[in-house]
DNA sequence: CGTGAAAAACCGGGCGT
DNA sequence: ACGCCCGGTTTTTCACG
């Protein structure tokens, strides 16, 4: 279910389009990568089917909807095991100040990413969501200053069609 | 431009949906919310125009496009100064491994996650990317287990901070 | 918020390798 | 058979009133 998908050229190409602009027309996208556009809603649908792309979602300005304060908290779980670990990341999860949970390898088991309204918010979630919580052994916080999103994710050396413009986007 | 918008309640759940599916079809998403479809439309455009919606992504498995291995790196830039900075960021945002960077407080300037093929191009990256530059003093590696995504980013909860004002009942 | 023209998506069948 | 392309029909979009 997570093995590796043969893609041609011509899907990679799809895919840097569709990551670009998930609602980039079929037609368009067709005429993007030299393709009829019967043939590329083909090829776009078989990409949905095997998994590669799992799905298209509008990006929000956090600060625009009144959360302009994100930090990254690094969580340590003690003990370190399944039961705990699937309870404390549901728990996460049900937060709405969440935006995303890493397990990870190293001293900190968790990495929080969180949006939050206010130093007080974040406050808040630190003493009441987290450190309150007997398997939370301590909680490390880092306010983000900026943040960047990378291109397009692609194949390794994906031959980079002639022409293979990255586009690359701030905030 | 970076300000907090006037948000209806019939926008946060349109941006509910937009999140869930960027691709929802103007007349699927008026049915959700309640609208009519061109006042759905209009309402959409204004999200657009006013920056709270700032695109839409196709998300694409890293796994099946032969990047299984995820990882953070935590870097150190001394002397952590602007110049210096614009240019590291600009360097990583150029990798085609880098998923995200930020730019936090605390001990570790930089957050980088990356999606690489194998330990050894991890490693690639981390001693001729990031190590071997003048600027970065260190670098801490921590794989990514496994992830998760939070549900849709929305305002606080409670009634919408400023600019909410009683709408009208009718159909 | 409704309407209508323009455009796009969709779903068959047909052709060439 | 397979992948690709061409049509017509249905759905959606979008600028009006």
């Amino acid at each position: 279910m997570t093995e590796p998908i043969e893609l041609s050229p011509v899907d990679l190409e799809i895919l840097r389009v569709l990551q670009n602009d998930a609602r980039t027309s079929n037609k368009e996208l067709a005429a993007a990568v030299g393709l009829a556009p019967s043939t590329c809603l083909d090829r776009v649908a078989r990409l949905r089917e095997t998994g590669v792309i799992t799905g298209q979602h509008a990006k929000v300005d956090a600060a625009k909807v009144g959360r302009p304060l994100e930090a990254f908290l690094f969580v340590q779980v003690r003990p370190h095991r399944r039961p705990l670990v699937e309870q404390f990341v549901e728990h996460l999860l049900a937060l709405p100040e969440i935006r995303a949970v890493y397990h990870l390898t190293g001293p900190d088991d968790f990495l929080a990413h969180v949006a939050t309204t206010s130093a007080a918010e974040l406050q808040r979630l630190v003493l009441d969501e987290l450190t309150s919580r007997d398997e939370v052994a301590r909680v490390h916080t880092n306010l983000v200053f900026q943040q960047w999103q990378g291109g397009p994710l692609l194949p390794p050396d994906g031959e980079p069609a002639q022409g293979a413009r990255i586009r690359r986007r701030g905030r």
